[in-house]
DNA sequence: GATCCACGGGAATACACGGATG
DNA sequence: CATCCGTGTATTCCCGTGGATC
C-alpha cells in the first residue's frame, strides 16, 4: 500500500471515528458501574440484603421493575460492589492467597438467564464464580458440577447469594427451577430473582423498581452522551426528545442512541443529525425485545438473525426465507426453517401473516420479522463474532 | 507418564405427524 | 382429499474432559 492510501485510510478512519469514542460507554447491553438516578432503589436492596452485613443470609428477594427500567444494571452494580468488599478470593489467575485460611466469605454471583439455560450451564456459571479452579465447560456429568458446589459451600463461613437475572423470559431457567437446582445448598446460598414479574411462589422481600421519569431519562442518556460521543455529537434537545419518545424506557433510548451513533458513523458525520436518529428510532420496535436477546444467542443463530435483517425483501414465506438465508453459507435450509420458528417462538422474531398471493392449496404461509433493534444488533454482533465474513469495516 | 477411549452436554439435522386450507 | 405449514422429537455429530490402559 502506497503513502497516499496510507494517508487516506488515516483520514476516513478519523472522519469515521469522530461521532463515537467510546463504543463500551454507548453500548445498549453495557451497564454502568454507578447506575444513573437509582440511589432510592440500591437503598432499598440493601435494606434487603441487610443481614449479610452481620454474617447471615437474606431471605429471598425479588426485583421487579418494567422493561428498561434499569433493574439488571442495579443489580449488577451492586453485587460488583459488593463482592469487593465480602468476595473471598475469585477465579482471577494468580489467586494464591492463604490458600484454604480464608476468613468468612460471601459470594454475589449474577447468573444471567438469558446466557444460562440448562442445569449444567448453571452450575458450571455459579462455580466458575467461586472457586479458584478453572470449571470443565463439557465432558463432566451434572451431577459432578452439582457435587463440587456443594463441597465448595461445605463450609459454615461461607455463603452466596445468587441473583438470577431475567428469570421471567422465555427459554431461561425460572426462578422456581433455580431453587430447585440450590436445593443442595439451600443453606448456604440465598436467592435474588431479577425481572418483571415475581417468581410464582416468592416469599421474602420485593423492591419495585418503576419505570425512569422523563428527567431521570434524560440524565442516563446525557451521561452515555457526556462519555461515549465527541462534544458537542448531539444536542440537548436531541436528547430531551429521545426521552420522550423512549417513554421511560431506557433500553429503547439507549438502543436508538447508539443506533444513530452507528449510522452517523457509517456516513462519517461529525455529528448525529436527526435523521440518523429518526432511522434509529424506527429501528427499534414497539415491544421489541432487548437486543441482549439475539447477542446472547449461539453463534449459528445470530449468524441466521445476521443473514435476515440483510435480507431486502422479507415478504416472504418463511421457506422461502430459510433458503435465501441457507444459500449465504450458514446450515441447511431444514435447519435455518427450524431456527426461525424456534426464534419466533421465544419472541426474538415474530411470525406475520402473509395473505398476498396463495398459488398453492395448502396452509398459509407467514413471514417473519425482526423484534430487536436490527441497526445496534448488526453492531454489536459484528464484534463479539469479528471472525469470517469481514462486512463491515471495523474502526476500533 | 503418555496415549487412548468412553462419556456427557449440546448443537445441528432429519423426520414425521398434526392441523389448516382450498 | 391433496397440499403445505408449523412443531415435537429422534438421531447424529462434535468436542472437551478425565479416567483407564499400557
Amino acid at each position: 500500500m502506497d503513502l497516499q492510501e496510507r494517508i487516506a485510510r488515516r483520514r476516513s478512519a478519523r472522519r469515521g471515528g469522530r461521532v463515537v469514542v467510546d463504543r463500551d460507554q454507548l453500548s445498549p447491553v453495557v451497564h454502568r458501574a454507578e447506575p444513573v438516578g437509582r440511589g432510592p432503589v440500591l437503598e432499598q436492596l440493601l435494606d434487603a440484603l441487610e443481614p449479610v452485613f452481620d454474617g447471615e443470609l437474606p431471605s429471598p428477594v425479588a426485583v421487579v421493575g418494567p422493561a428498561g427500567s434499569g433493574t439488571s444494571a442495579i443489580v449488577t452494580a451492586l453485587f460488583d460492589a459488593l463482592n469487593e468488599q465480602f468476595g473471598g478470593p475469585s477465579r482471577t489467575i494468580g489467586t494464591t492467597t492463604r490458600a484454604g485460611s480464608t476468613g468468612p466469605v460471601t459470594w454475589f454471583v449474577t447468573v444471567d438467564g438469558r446466557q444460562v439455560e440448562s442445569p449444567f450451564a448453571f452450575y458450571r456459571a455459579v462455580l466458575s464464580r467461586i472457586s479458584t479452579d478453572r470449571v470443565p465447560e463439557s465432558g463432566v456429568g451434572t451431577d459432578e458440577l452439582r457435587e463440587r458446589l456443594a463441597d465448595r459451600l461445605s463450609r459454615p463461613d461461607r455463603r452466596a447469594v445468587v441473583a438470577i437475572d431475567h428469570h421471567d423470559e422465555p427459554e431461561t431457567l425460572g426462578a422456581e427451577r433455580v431453587r430447585e437446582l440450590l436445593t443442595p445448598v439451600e443453606d448456604r446460598v440465598s436467592t435474588v430473582a431479577v425481572g418483571q414479574r415475581e417468581p410464582d411462589d416468592h416469599r421474602g422481600t420485593t423492591v419495585s423498581v418503576t419505570a425512569y421519569r422523563d428527567h431521570e431519562l434524560v440524565d442516563v442518556i446525557t451521561d452515555r452522551v457526556s462519555t461515549g460521543l465527541a462534544a458537542g455529537a448531539l444536542g440537548h434537545d436531541a436528547v430531551r426528545e429521545l426521552a420522550a419518545w423512549a417513554d421511560g424506557n431506557a433500553h429503547d433510548a439507549l438502543a436508538a442512541l447508539f443506533g444513530a451513533a452507528v449510522l452517523a458513523s457509517e456516513d462519517g458525520a461529525d455529528r448525529i443529525e436527526s435523521h440518523h436518529l429518526e432511522r434509529a428510532r424506527d429501528d427499534v420496535p414497539d415491544d421489541g425485545v432487548h437486543v441482549g436477546r439475539p447477542l446472547a444467542l449461539s453463534e449459528t443463530r445470530q449468524r441466521v438473525l445476521l443473514a435476515l435483517t440483510e435480507l431486502e425483501s422479507t415478504d416472504r414465506p418463511i421457506r422461502e426465507i430459510a433458503t435465501a438465508i441457507a444459500d449465504r453459507s450458514s446450515p441447511t435450509a431444514g435447519t435455518v426453517k427450524r431456527f426461525l420458528y424456534e426464534l419466533a417462538d421465544c419472541g426474538v422474531v415474530e411470525r406475520v401473516p402473509l395473505s398476498t398471493v396463495t398459488a398453492g392449496s395448502g396452509r398459509q404461509p407467514s413471514t417473519v420479522e425482526a423484534q430487536f433493534p436490527t441497526i445496534a444488533f448488526r453492531a454489536l454482533a459484528a464484534t463479539a463474532a469479528q471472525t469470517s465474513d469481514e462486512t463491515g469495516r471495523s474502526s476500533d
